[in-house]
RNA sequence: GGGGGCAUAGCUCAGCGGGAGAGCGCUUGACUCACAUUCAAGAGGCCGGUGGUUCGAAACCACCUGUCCCCACCA
């Protein structure tokens, strides 16, 4: 053995920095469209320019560069694209903020030269994330990295609103929308937040105007909105109410006269039966004024204070002050007639949290009916598969209960919308160009001013990001794109929005599978957030860890849709592992140093050691390979874990150092050194797309290598190369070394000092195995060994083990106790009983001897044989002990 | 109100029709010349409950219980 300058402890820190830099140097990650290779390609959900690397992006990026780095080691020309999000609300709220510290704000500062901020912000500060996305190894072609409002982004979504708006499909209306008085715009139905919180139903009386005595109970949750109120509404045909239907009552406080109407949208066994309504302030409400013509009075303003139409003793109050003073007021009024306790589910902006309130507006709308139709049907078919299948239900409902898409904020970072109104006539005009004047009367015109909600152009990433609407060879080659590898929390948001998108302009999926994955939690499963302080950084745990131990803690015990809690004992272990390879491979690099590769050795040459790792390895990559391609990288890499760990280490390397040592012969020698090297080169690579560092830098100094693991070939699925034969006997061997070892362990005996062992084998076919294996048997348990056939040896004087039928004997000296090993084998007896029994009344069933398919008839055959064999052996042998007592 | 996930060893989870598994933790022993971020041996489980399908169920089906999540305009 050669001594070799590698340090005991793997130390991320040195060489992750060095690989990235390499391969990005050296384009590796680079893809070019060709026509005549099979592609796969993913887009990158992009991270918001705003953003910071969390766990979440750390698991989603994993588990695509997994994905990408096995496809390309597979041969596909593996494209995986990354991108950032210009992130309307959060990138606008870091600039206001940066703002107000110094004193200013947006409307100070101006539209123009609040965007050059913006701007100068986002390039200042937008390459941290893609600059941590490096640290984890990501494998991405950054040449083509995009940015929602590139120019190129900005025309899809420019040509994406004018083709939507000529086909009908998006409108401008007066709607009650979803208002943040925070972040100060709408926002979409699906970016609030229904939190239940504990509330309160108020009772209160709306007299009758003809008949002051006579009054209506209506119920409310909110009740300052009653100054907005403008009918009291009741179900058809409801006795309680048809004397008073048509009447006119007045509002309390306020004296407004308000018809009492008939609509079926209430229901008369709620509350009292009876509804106020404020078309202004609730979307039901505002549907059931516009079927009535009733007017719409806003009391509440964007900034949540109570508008001048509240009346002088309430405008200017915030929201929740009004609520206080109106119950106190109608208290003394007399009009309140009881309080109960209601809960309910209370909107809140998934930005700021901030109470949303419904907000009556003139926004901008995409029909989605007629676009969700298409998508409904990618799913139905299987065009879009969703992975775990489980989520194409949750899609599905999601899209046939789709309802309209609000897509207008009234935010200024972002794509403005591109439709032009004439101050003079008031003509709009929608347009891909800029425009000057009106084009009816010539007069002055000015651009809608709000912008495009931020899921406008993620919607379209698929697509806009490999060129179109231009016709590109990017666009031929790579899309519909393979895979696309998400979070469940953003199926709606996003994926959904993709699935219409792609078929709507492409006339085709933009992806055929959907790879969803479950939240990272944090050890007491909560989810990481900065409010509880109970996130972890990526960044730090690279720093400690290293990115390789990250990856592979990721992704291992992972599976697909569920959530994964992050342990820090899981991430030892990780590391753990990776230290592991790295000492195996320290270990085959010091007995490399004189190999010489010349040819493959015939199986003649091989020894029982070499043909067992060799059908071991390949069942990895069977198992491996097949796991990929399921989605299961867990089990993938549980699989490689077991294989490196367990059988490479702990049984390969310890069976072969006598032959690398030289004691064998150097020609032996020289096979040991070559199927090591094959093995652990093969392995390297299949552990490559988890921990990509460390596997390049063994695998650069390996024999044989070439530029970088990245490109070499992913190992090939051989079924051939499985020797049933060789892993039977390994096993038998390997139990029977257990078997020993227990021995030894009961017997205190201190390693390297046990002299004989004495293995007894009745059957011819087991003793041969044994035969063979014996030099094995010697160097992984104990000094010397011999094989014996026929009779047991007495064991009255010896520990005994038994392995399979194979008995073995350790000659001691009386050290026995003999009451902890009578209750030992005592409990083994009942056990194997127990089993057998259970192998009996099922061999005795004729309908399983009728029913259960040959194979396994024989195997629980085979089961009786060694029970029954198993328990005359612990008979005998508590007999002996029992003697030995007397 | 609708939909879904999860319930397996002390903890976190994998397995999902024919032998109850892993990691961590725990017990015992060993600083053995790749690795103490290690090695060896071991203890520990009516696989949530009840029914059903099957020759056979931890696994498939139904119901129940507990738990977490998503969707929903009941004032």
């Amino acid at each position: 053995m050669t001594r070799i300058d590698l340090p005991k402890v793997y130390d991320p820190r040195a060489v992750e920095g060095k690989w990235y830099q390499y391969w990005e140097e050296h384009k590796y990650f680079r893809s070019v469209a060709d026509p005549n290779r099979a592609p796969f390609c993913i887009v990158m959900p992009p991270p918001n320019v705003t953003g910071q690397l969390h766990m979440g992006h750390a698991l989603d990026n994993t588990l695509q560069d997994v994905l990408t780095r096995w496809r390309r080691m597979q041969g596909y020309n593996a494209l995986w694209l990354p991108g950032t999000d210009h992130a309307g609300i959060a990138t606008q709220a870091k600039v206001e903020e940066q703002l107000a510290k110094e004193g200013a704000d947006r409307y100070a500062l101006g539209r123009e030269k609040f965007l050059e901020r913006t701007w100068a912000w986002k390039e200042q500060y937008g390459g941290r994330i893609t600059t941590q996305l490096r640290r984890l190894g990501a494998s991405c072609d950054w040449d083509r990295e995009r940015f929602t409002m590139d120019e190129g982004c900005s025309a899809a979504v420019r040509e994406v609103f004018i083709r939507l708006y000529e086909r009908g499909l998006i409108y401008r209306d007066y709607y009650i929308t979803n208002w943040c008085p925070r972040c100060g715009t709408t926002i979409s139905d699906i970016e609030v937040e229904h939190l239940d919180k504990p509330g309160h139903l108020y009772h209160l009386k709306y007299p009758v105007k003809d008949n002051p005595g006579e009054y209506i109970v209506v119920a409310t949750t909110r009740p300052e909105t009653m100054l907005g109120d403008t009918a009291v509404a009741v179900a058809p045909g409801d006795g309680r109410y048809t004397r008073l239907v048509g009447k006119v009552l007045l509002l309390p406080l306020v004296g407004r006269e308000l018809p009492v109407i008939v609509d079926e949208y209430v229901d008369p066994a709620f509350g009292t039966g009876a509804v106020k309504m404020t078309p202004a302030h609730d979307p039901n409400d505002f549907e059931v004024g516009r079927r009535h013509n009733l007017p719409r009075v806003q009391v509440i303003g964007k900034d949540a204070l109570m508008t001048a139409e509240a009346g002088p003793r309430y405008a200017g109050l915030d929201r929740w002050e009004c609520r206080k003073r109106i119950v106190k007021d109608l208290e003394a009024g007399g009009c309140l007639l009881k309080i109960e306790d209601h809960g309910h589910a209370l909107g809140h902006c998934y930005r700021c949290n901030s109470v949303i309130e419904p907000m009556l507006s003139k926004q901008w709308f995409v029909k989605m009916k007629p676009l969700a139709g298409p998508a409904i049907q990618a799913a139905r078919d299987g065009r879009v598969q969703f992975v775990p299948e489980r989520f194409t239900k949750i899609y599905l409902n999601w899209m046939e209960n789709i309802r309209d898409w609000c897509i207008s904020r009234q935010l200024w970072w972002g794509h403005r919308i591109p439709v032009w109104y004439c101050e003079d006539c008031g003509e709009s005009f929608v347009s891909r160009t800029p425009v000057d004047s009106c084009g009816r009367c010539g007069g002055k015109v000015y651009q809608d001013p709000d912008v495009l909600d931020t899921w406008f152009s993620s919607a379209l990433w698929p697509f806009s990001t490999l060129g179109w609407p231009e016709k590109t060879i990017d666009l031929a080659c790579y899309y519909p794109t393979s895979v696309l590898v998400t979070g469940r929390d953003i199926i709606f948001f996003w994926v959904a929005r993709m699935i219409f998108s792609g078929l709507a302009f492409m006339d085709e999926v933009p992806f055929r599978q959907v790879f969803i994955h479950g939240l990272v939690l944090d050890a007491l499963g909560r989810k990481m957030s900065k409010s509880l302080g109970n996130g972890v950084d990526p960044i730090d745990v690279i720093e400690s860890h290293g990115a390789d131990s990250l990856r592979f803690m990721l992704v291992t015990g992972n599976t697909p849709g569920n959530d994964l809690r992050f342990h820090f004992e899981r991430l030892d272990g990780a590391r753990n592992f990776a230290n592991k390879i790295w000492n195996a491979s320290r270990f085959a690099l010091m007995n490399l140093q004189d190999y010489d590769p010349g040819e493959t050795p015939g199986p003649d040459h091989l020894t029982l050691a070499d043909r067992w790792i060799l059908s071991r390895y390949q069942t990895a990559v069977t198992d491996t390979t097949r796991f990929l391609e399921n989605y299961e990288l867990g089990e993938a890499a549980r699989v490689l874990y077991e294989f490196i760990w367990n059988e490479l280490c702990d049984w390969y390397i310890e069976l072969v150092k006598p032959r690398l040592y030289g004691k064998t012969g150097p020609e032996d020698r020289r096979v040991a050194q070559e199927i090591l090297a094959r093995v652990l080169k093969g392995s390297l690579e299949l552990l490559h797309p988890f921990m990509p560092f460390i596997t390049e830098e063994i695998w650069q100094r390996l024999p044989r290598r070439g530029l970088t693991i990245m490109r070499a070939p992913w190992p090939e699925d051989d079924e051939s190369a499985r020797d049933a034969a060789a892993e039977a006997k390994m096993s038998l061997i390997m139990e029977v070394t257990r078997g020993v070892r227990q021995i030894r362990g009961e017997m205190n005996v201190p390693p390297g000092k046990v002299a004989t062992v004495l293995l007894v084998a009745p059957e011819e076919e087991t003793r041969a195995v044994l035969e063979e294996g014996l030099s094995y048997l010697q160097n992984l348990s104990f000094g010397e060994a011999t094989v014996h056939a026929g009779l047991r040896e007495k064991p009255g004087q010896a520990a005994v083990a038994v392995a399979r039928g194979v008995e073995v004997y350790v000659p001691l000296k009386g050290l026995i106790d003999i009451d902890k090993e009578t209750a030992r084998l005592a409990k083994e007896l009942a056990a194997a009983e127990k089993d057998l029994s259970r192998v009996l009344k099922k061999l005795g069933s004729s309908d399983f001897l009728d029913k259960a398919p040959p194979a396994v008839v024989e195997k629980e055959q085979a089961k009786q044989a060694e029970l029954s064999a198993k328990q005359t052996s612990l008979k005998e042998r508590l007999a002996v002990l029992g003697a030995g007592t007397s």
